[in-house]
Parts: structure tokens; C-alpha cells; sequence
DNA sequence: CGGGATTGCTTCGAAGTCGAAGCACGTTGT
DNA sequence: ACAACGTGCTTCGACTTCGAAGCAATCCCG
């Protein structure tokens, strides 16, 4: 491809373009799939996933730190799922303010049933092509990456700070 | 208590997680940058660099082609572009159902405006953490995974999916 | 040629998303 | 104890997104 692109950045544009590109169409494959299996959208399956993986109940923060998501966002979600009846929400005996998210047992059984499928799909879209070695390395990078990003202070300083540090 | 998970493997598991917790956080910081220097969204990004790397108008099919976009709000975007002043549009001479995209002067200029940012966050945001060796496979592997998701059937042919509701 | 299927795009309605503002509880300082 | 501020979540309004339906031009095939 003939790129004006590429003055600007070698090697290094072609490969974040391919990433892109790759990630939207597995997010894509990934979304059909949940949807088709479960009714869920993504998000709803992540929030599902996260509270199956928890010893407990989450609230909403713990349960927005884990998903790139709007607390505005996750209160809409979360209302969608309890009126389905696969999560619960009560206020947190030790704080008020805080809402603790359970999921219920309708809300685990349906994780577990589509998460065949979604296990099925990401292994036909994403590691029939990778070799084991593939697989160490890819892990390995995006590790390092993922933990790179989190520690880089975006350009415009966090819109609001959940946890009084030492700033 | 047969757990889908395990004959995924973990390690298969972790990657794809931490592949897509990763994308999501430079996806997010993409969009910030190309937001607060161009005022676009990173769709609108996108198509601009799309038609900045064409030799001339691309019709709507193709230019949502290169970014996985429903027509729909490719209309409303590029309606948006036309009222700003970045591209314009009009019916093709060859076929008169087809609409043909041209980006303008502004469009251009625009573009390339935002670029060196984006470049500049993508840098820090992915590379930084990467070792040239790291880059070439990240670049191999993708590339491979994005030409094998490509050939991979489309949505169309749903093999034997359980349906959530009755539609 | 002519009629139906196909293609390219837009319109429409329902749903999802986000940031800002609002509400309620908690914490701190006096 | 009270006021003032901080924190956790929800509500609100504006915007975006998508699929389905609609419209118009083109193609296909007799």
C-alpha cells in the first residue's frame, strides 16, 4: 500500500495498522458470537466473566476498573442485567454510597453456556494461526505493553482520582 | 465439573485477555489524541487517512470497506465530514446509484495535522515497551492473524448456533 | 426490450454511550 | 455537632450506532 503514512513512521505504523485491524475483527467475531449464544452484548459477558472470576460480590467501581467502560455507562449495563435477573445489586453494609453487584445463579449458568462458543470462536479467529511459540510471545508483548500503557499517565490527567494517593 | 476454560488452556485464555484489555487502553488513548488535536472521532480519523491514501474519490462500499463500520453510520459520518468541510460527495458519473467521496484541501490539511501525534502516542503508548525483535513478530503474527480471520467464513453462514430468542 | 433480483446508499426508530450534573453517604476540621 | 468537602453511584441530555426498511439505479436473463 502506498502510504503517506509510512514517512512517519517505518515498520512501526504497518504493524499498529495490522493490530488494529485484527483486533476490530475479532471484537467484531466475538461480539456476534456472544450475542448469538447468550443475548449478551460484550460488555455484559465481560461484566459476567468478571463477576464469576470474583471470590465475591464487586461493586461498581472494582467491577469498572476491570472493563474500559463510563460509570454512567456500567449503571445502564448493570440495570440491564439485573432485570434480567443475572445480577443482583444491594447497598454495601459497610458503606451507603457503595452498591455491591452479586451475580446469580441464572447469571452463572448462562456465563458457562456461552462461554463454550466464545472459547470456540477466539480459538478459530485468533490461535489456529499462531504457533505455541506465537502464543508465548504474543503474551509476553502485550503483558508488557498492557502494563506500559497503565502505568503512562494520559495526555490529559485522570478526570477524577478513585484513590487519595500521594498527588 | 468440566470447565471450558481449561481446554482452552490458560495460557491461550490469559492471552487473548490481556490481547484485548491492551487494545482497549491504546484504542482509548488514540481516540483522546486524535479527539483534542482535530476535534475527530477516531472513526472520522480513519476515513480521512483512507481517502488521503487513495489516488482519488472512493465510493461509500469502499470506504467502509477498509474500517469495519455499518453503512448506516457511514452515512452519518460522512455527513458530519460534509458539514465540516473535510470531504464531499457526489454521485458517481459511472453509476449513478454510487456516491463518490473526495477529501477536500481542509480535509487534507487536517489530516495531516493530527498525524504526527498519532503517531507520537502510538509510539509511546506501543512501541516504547517493544525490541525491534518484538515488533517483527508482533507484526508477523498479526499479519497473519488478520489474513486468516479474512478468509474465515462470514457471519452469513451461521453453522449451528442456539437461538437465544425468537426473532 | 421488460420484469424481477441485486446493489448502493439513505432514512428511521430503537438502543447504547458518554460526560456533566445531581443525590446521598462519609469523612474531616473546627 | 455542624459545615464543607470528597466519594460512589445514578440520572439526564446530547450524540452515536446499528439493523431494517425504503428508494433508486443497474444487472440478469428470458
Amino acid at each position: 500500500m502506498t502510504d503517506p503514512v509510512e514517512r512517519l513512521g517505518p515498520q512501526e505504523l504497518g504493524t499498529y495498522f495490522v493490530l488494529l485491524e485484527a483486533l476490530s475483527l475479532l471484537q467484531h467475531q466475538v461480539e456476534q458470537q456472544v450475542q448469538a449464544d447468550g443475548g449478551l452484548s460484550y460488555i455484559q459477558f465481560q461484566l459476567l466473566g468478571r463477576l464469576v472470576g470474583a471470590e465475591g460480590p464487586l461493586t461498581m467501581t472494582q467491577l469498572a476498573d476491570g472493563v474500559v467502560y463510563s460509570r454512567s455507562g456500567l449503571t445502564y449495563q448493570a440495570g440491564l442485567l439485573e432485570k434480567a435477573g443475572l445480577i443482583t445489586r444491594a447497598p454495601s453494609p459497610d458503606d451507603e454510597r457503595a452498591t455491591l453487584v452479586s451475580i446469580t445463579d441464572a447469571g452463572r449458568e448462562l456465563f458457562h453456556r456461552v462461554l463454550p462458543g466464545h472459547v470456540e470462536v477466539t480459538r478459530r479467529m485468533l490461535f489456529d494461526s499462531l504457533t505455541a511459540d506465537d502464543l508465548d510471545h504474543l503474551g509476553d508483548i502485550m503483558t508488557r505493553v498492557r502494563d506500559h500503557m497503565r502505568a503512562q499517565p494520559p495526555r490529559s490527567a485522570a478526570p477524577r482520582k478513585r484513590r487519595p494517593k500521594n498527588n
